[in-house]
RNA sequence: GGGCGGAUGGCGGAAUUGGUAGACGCGCCAGACUCAAAAUCUGGUGGCCGCAAGGCCGUGGAGGUUCAAGUCCUCUUCUGCCCACCA
């Protein structure tokens, strides 16, 4: 008999899967589409280990039932190649990032190969590639055309160690995203994409995907657009006319408003500090305001987080006046208040905001309470825990009086841009993405600078803009890739008047690349256009897009941004590029920590087929560890029961295939039991399989080969042979989506034809699955009692009389009258005595 | 501070959405096979009491609704993730 041998069987048919195509998408009209996607990996250096063979394996468990279900399925994997680690290796190394990305996509392949994971290799592509990469450049000037990209000289945020500026969703928690070192502000002359335009459609037409609350949420967050109204107040006390507008979300409170305060940044602090703006009636604080500005400037992010919330500040000497009540409000400087959100100034409501109370209680401004609580307590506020308060009823506000505060910020609104206050506005969080970088490993800008025509973009016919091959790799550190130190690379004439001009030595961040690779997966090899429409047209959008919460705000929001422009330009027909989005659960490591390189606890999938468990049981386990949205922890034990499970499939059909030839009569019972067992399966897998319940859908094979042992003997083989063999045969197309090698060879062994994995995934006869009897429990005042195995025919009435003449449920009763019966068919009865 | 989740045996997790809590797997215990071990197969396995039949308790905690609550409601504790001086 064969002995189950992953090592023999795997590359056996990964290899006839690979010559006779199998997996190789065309567009056929006569089949639904479905285009199923995960994230194209970034080919590091390290080996993939079994957290990202989650995603994978996911991906091609939902591409192969698709398949099987009569789908005509694209499943393409690419690789994202440009960035940061191949250029910090060719720098230590000296080998060429070129040379490094070719050794570990190779790598990446292979272990993706040896996982059977059903890709249209046909269609790989490579970030890196300059056939690729030409229109990801094309888009570029696509987007410059269109007024979307830009270059604009301002404060940004500046990585010391990978000496590039970086985008602010780049940043975490004041440092690198990469490399995790502390961020500085530096002001530079820098490429944007104008993904602001765009912050109304992303934010809103994330109600018509389909993807998880979760992301969604972090998207709005990320976007933040907040609906309030900037309101503009006079400066009282200078010769000048002065105003300063701020923004609130809540006017409602004006009338407890007591200071205003600016942020450092804020353009009318330079003018106090520089004396243009003086108060006529009191003495200059330009010093003070300088000195305070110096000091908060020169803080980095990390010391302002270590202070906490512990509110600095200075006062400008000037006031405005509060129409609403005739009051001068004296204007501060404070770092509490962001230049980059809103106007950069804001109205100091302390009464009702936390931040104002604190800064009031710091430099002893007065409290004042418009809004009391639903116990009507107007006592004074003298503690920060009393100042929010989301529900309650206005008082000492004028007109306001006895509103709630939704009518109330409403009616102020009205009221404010009647009188000429102020003007109802949104206000976003999200700010314009920032593409330049200093580094050398990516994509270059299209741009020639030129003296006369200033940034003209190359023409068509010279892309791609091919990276040039240097000699060092090192960033400079001045502001400046290493591209500028190509003089033949950097001097070039201008596409418009033919005179001297000088590319742009930024490079694109790698995030642009991948804001359109799904496309280029309809139509991978084109030459002439980044992808022909028909073909778009065809497979787009992705219906399942599978990957980490990781990409919640990065690339989820600029792929979103950059389809959005294509829609525009009537590229594509809709406006969102992934239908459905589905997060997986990270794979821990079996200590519960992230599997990294630094902890050393990654658990690799070459170490595991070599020890001998087999792709097969590593894919089932990484479906069967858990929901496949929920994290895990890895388990070799787990492993080891996945390969036991494997291993008893294999057994069971080895064992029938022995004795099959043996025909002798028949059982229809047995037969029956058989096909019942299987039936059962069949349903089940099935229907789990809809809602990606890949747990309990392993749970369900494992029983039916549980029950089936018991069912299995020599003598029961010969009696009822077809329905063994008809119960393999589905059980092979079962196991199909989860562990396609031990599936195929089944599927093989049993003379079938073809491949199993484009066969009809197998249906279920409802009659069959039934079960002639059953059990019905009988409660007595909410207490089990009793358990019936009843015929599943039977009627209500039959069933209660059933449980009335029970033993156990007479002994209960003990003679007690019945008040209610409830019949739960096929579940319970319930009787309620007295 | 804001947003979104989660809490079920020794462990990972099931539970037709209000209807027999603990499917399936791991681990553990026992038996078969073996000189022995491994492997494999079979059975058992929430806690407490009991020889047993059976009984009582049990889904983080406290209440409530209901014939019936892991599931619904109120309060509460702990915890994970994301964002965060966002006005």
């Amino acid at each position: 008999m064969k002995r189950y041998n992953p090592k023999v069987i795997e590359p056996k048919w990964q290899k006839v899967w690979e010559d006779t195509k199998i997996y190789q998408a065309i567009e056929d009209k006569s089949k639904p589409k479905r285009y199923v996607l995960e994230y194209f990996p970034y080919p590091s250096g390290a080996a993939m280990h079994v957290g990202h063979v989650r995603n994978y394996t996911i991906g091609d468990a939902v591409a192969r039932y698709a398949r099987m279900s009569g789908m005509n399925v694209l499943h393409p994997m690419g690789w994202d190649a440009f960035g940061l680690p191949a250029e910090n290796y060719a720098i230590k190394s000296g080998i060429s990032p070129q040379e490094a990305v070719a050794q570990n996509v190779a790598n990446f392949k292979h272990q993706l190969m040896q996982m059977g994971f059903s890709y249209d290799w046909s269609r790989e592509i490579n970030s890196t590639d300059p056939a690729y990469y030409k229109w990801t450049q094309w888009f570029f000037i696509l987007l410059f055309n269109k007024g979307l990209a830009y270059q604009k000289e301002s404060l940004q945020w500046w990585c010391p160690h990978d000496k590039t500026v970086l985008a602010n969703e780049q940043v975490e928690n004041g440092r690198c995203w990469r490399c995790g070192n502390l961020v500085e502000k530096k002001s530079l002359k820098q490429w944007f994409f104008r993904i602001t335009a765009y912050a109304d459609r992303l934010a809103n037409d994330l109600d018509d995907v389909d993807w998880s609350e979760a992301i969604k949420a972090m998207q709005r967050n990320w976007i933040g657009r907040k609906e309030g109204i900037n309101i503009t107040y006079h400066v009282t006390n200078t010769k000048t006319n002065n105003k300063i507008t701020v923004f609130t979300g809540r006017p409602d409170t004006n009338f407890a408003a007591t200071f205003v305060v600016l942020a450092p940044e804020h353009d009318l602090v330079q003018k106090i500090i520089k004396q243009e703006i003086v108060p006529k009636d009191g003495p200059s604080h330009s010093k003070e305001v300088e000195h305070y500005v110096a000091k908060s400037m020169g803080k980095s992010e990390l010391e302002r987080q270590e202070e906490g919330r512990i509110k600095t500040g200075v006062f400008t000497g000037l006031y405005v006046k509060n129409p609403l009540t005739g009051k001068n409000l004296p204007v501060w400087v404070s770092d509490f208040v962001l230049a980059g959100f809103g106007t950069g100034a804001v109205v100091g409501v302390p009464g009702h905001d936390m931040r104002d109370f604190e800064f009031a209680k710091q430099f002893n401004l007065p409290v004042k309470r418009v809004v009391v609580g639903p116990d009507g307590d107007k006592s004074p506020i003298t503690k920060a825990e009393q100042v929010q308060e989301r529900a309650g009823r206005m008082i000492n506000s004028g007109p306001l009086d006895g509103l709630d505060i939704q009518d109330a910020i409403e009616k102020m609104k009205d009221l404010m841009e009647k009188k000429g206050m102020g003007k109802r506005t949104k206000s976003y969080h999200i700010r314009d993405w920032l593409i330049s970088r200093q580094r050398y490993w990516a994509a270059p800008i299209p741009i020639i600078h030129c003296p006369k025509d200033s940034a003209v973009p190359v023409p068509d016919k010279d892309l791609p803009v091919v990276l040039p091959e240097v000699k060092s790799y090192e960033p400079s550190g001045d502001g400046h890739s290493p591209l500028a130190n190509v003089p033949e690379f950097v001097n070039v004439k201008c596409p418009k008047c033919g005179g001297k001009a000088q590319r742009e030595t930024d490079t694109m961040d790698g995030f642009a690349c991948s804001s359109w690779y799904f496309l280029r997966f309809a139509d991978p090899h084109n030459d002439n256009k980044a992808f022909d429409k028909p073909k778009i047209d065809f497979w787009l959008p992705v219906d399942d897009y599978i990957g980490g919460a990781e990409h919640a705000v990065m690339h989820l929001l600029y792929a979103r941004f950059w389809t959005k422009v294509m829609f525009d330009e009537k590229l594509i027909d809709f406006d969102e590029p992934f239908t459905t989005l589905r997060n997986h659960g990270m794979i821990l490591a079996p200590d519960g920590k992230k599997m990294s390189k630094s902890w050393n606890n990654t658990i690799e999938p070459d170490n595991l087929i070599e020890q001998g468990y087999g792709a097969d049981s590593i894919r089932l386990l990484e479906l069967f560890i858990g929901p496949w949205n929920q994290s895990a922890n890895w388990s070799v034990e787990g492993l080891g029961g996945t390969f036991r499970f494997l291993q008893r499939v294999w057994t069971l059909a080895q064992e029938f295939l022995k004795a099959k030839e043996n025909s002798k009569g028949h059982n229809a019972e047995l037969e029956t039991q058989i096909k019942r067992t299987v039936h059962k399966a069949v349903k089940k897998v099935s229907q789990d399989m809809t809602e990606l319940g890949f747990n309990t859908a392993i749970a369900a094979l494992m029983e039916c080969v549980n029950e089936l042992y018991k069912l299995k003997s020599d003598r029961n083989f010969e009696l009822a042979r077809s329905a063994w063999e008809e119960g393999f045969i589905a059980l092979s197309q079962l196991l199909a989506p989860f562990a396609p090698h031990i599936a195929e060879e089944l599927w093989a062994d049993l003379g079938q034809s073809g491949s199993v994995h484009v066969s009809k995934w197998p249906a279920w006869d409802e009659e069959l699955v039934k079960e002639e009897l059953i059990t019905i429990a009988v409660q007595i005042n909410g207490k089990i009692r009793a358990e019936l195995l009843l015929p599943a025919t039977v009627t209500e009435e039959k069933a209660i009389e059933a449980a009335k003449k029970d033993e156990r449920v007479q002994k209960s009763l003990a003679g007690k009258k019945i008040k209610k019966t409830f019949y739960v068919p096929e579940r319970l009865i319930s009787l309620v005595t007295d």
